[in-house]
DNA sequence: CGGCTTCTTGATCTCGATCAATCAGCGTGG
DNA sequence: CCACGCTGATTGATCGAGATCAAGAAGCCG
């Protein structure tokens, strides 16, 4: 209930500066004052806990509250016209969801819990209506769209032109780089995800996402066993997601 | 100097509805009240018109102002860590430029004229200082970022799965469709971009492109000469985009 | 223990990149 | 005005990455 905002928290504890990020940017920039955060921990609502599966919005339902994970992690699906189902987003801890959301005023697809998963509610109405009177606050929600909008465009025609090597490699680097700035380990970490909805979010077949992941394991990049993940030569994988694809 | 805001006359002149859009959702929705736009129109200038291939502002510099399309029409090209050029998009007369800058206040590439193009320009601290006072013009803004990002998303899932020929047909019913929105002809507009400049965007190599166009004639789909494009059968190439590729 | 789903591994085939050559357009300058 | 050269567009031929089909292995939960 009184718990504070756990995005609050974990700013005030590590003073977050404002980096650069790939594929999310949904870190809380320093700018803001402890005092913006705490009216903002104030409009946040815990919600009830989801459990694997379970849906915290379905697509096309009216957007009303952006949401913020406590713990747990959330996947994206959008079905397009022709019937087909597409992950279109992976949520972390600490991140936010809905942003895509704000424009249509209905949600884009149905967000789906991977495993237990706790939220905050943060109804868009109260959380506008404090841009009003905070300057500091208006600029992070511009910020953090601008950011997710930067990344989606850059992965998008890295990906259009990528082997599926590098878009797998691209993928990992992106998670390490995502636990890393949320404070966890950015070399061991569980992906709750299938090795499908990996596939449907990088636009590659399971079998790919498979037979790739036994040949990072042969090549000591990575080792998988099951959905933990250890990165052990994130270097190379970074040279690698940064590569042309055959070098 | 003291012309109106294209945007602003448009908007006036159509009393556009807030309506969904696929690949460009810049509308201006007619909630923004004429005061609002006024004064919205009184921060922009219009600057001097640039030339074909001219610069409007540079991979990596600083952040200062948004666009906004007169007439003619850019692309943005971005250069990733290793040196390979994507274009990221295209920009069309009444379209916004430089979202993707806000969030780390510096432009994520190069933005191109494809042709004699002239704009406004929209000093954001000015902007952003008008919205304390508008919540209409808060929430457009929001709006356009949210839905620029949800068309980002569901574009690239949708062609990361699909064939080349898909590919193009999306382009071409997302340009019709912007066209459309603008009060220009669906059916027939030049693009000034070349077919590098198509193929980067979609990542297909430009004799893909070349090869598609050809097929596209042929089954009467479309007619190009040089960068004139007529668009016959645009119900055929919606179907076409909406598939699957192979049927 | 069955009955699931998810994951892995193998074999084949297709789409589109790549290489290569020619052609068209177009602005420049002799 | 035309010849030249440059860039962009087209067309053809080859090849490889990855989808697809198919089958088996491994978890997972009731």
């Amino acid at each position: 209930m009184t718990t504070p905002h756990p995005v609050l928290r974990f700013a005030r504890q590590h003073d977050l500066n404002n980096q650069t990020c790939r594929l999310s940017s949904l870190c809380l920039p320093s700018i803001l004052s402890s005092e913006t955060l705490d009216r903002f921990g104030v409009v946040a609502k815990r919600t009830a806990p989801l459990r694997k599966r379970d849906a915290l919005y379905l697509q096309g339902m009216p957007f009303n509250s952006l949401y913020v994970i406590h713990s747990g992690s959330l996947k994206q699906v959008s079905t397009t016209d022709n019937q087909e189902e597409h992950v279109t987003s992976f949520f972390l801890p600490g991140e936010i969801i809905g942003l895509d959301a704000i424009g249509e005023q209905r949600y884009p697809g149905n967000a789906i819990a991977l495993e237990t998963t706790t939220l905050f509610e943060l109804p868009f109405d109260r959380l506008e209506a404090l841009t009003c009177s905070s300057p500091e606050l208006r600029n992070y929600l511009y910020q953090c769209m601008s950011k997710e909008l930067q990344n989606e465009r850059l992965l998008m025609h890295m990906l259009l032109r990528k082997t599926s090597d590098v878009r797998l490699a691209t993928f990992f680097v992106a998670m390490s780089l995502r636990f890393r700035r949320r404070g966890y380990s950015p070399y061991c970490f569980n992906l709750a995800m299938s090795r499908g909805d990996i596939g449907s979010y990088l636009g590659l077949a399971v079998e790919t996402v498979s037979r790739l992941l036994g040949r990072f394991q042969q090549q000591g990049l990575i080792t998988s066993r099951g959905r933990e993940f250890h990165i052990h030569d994130l270097e190379a994988l970074t040279r690698l997601a940064d590569s042309n694809g055959r070098c």
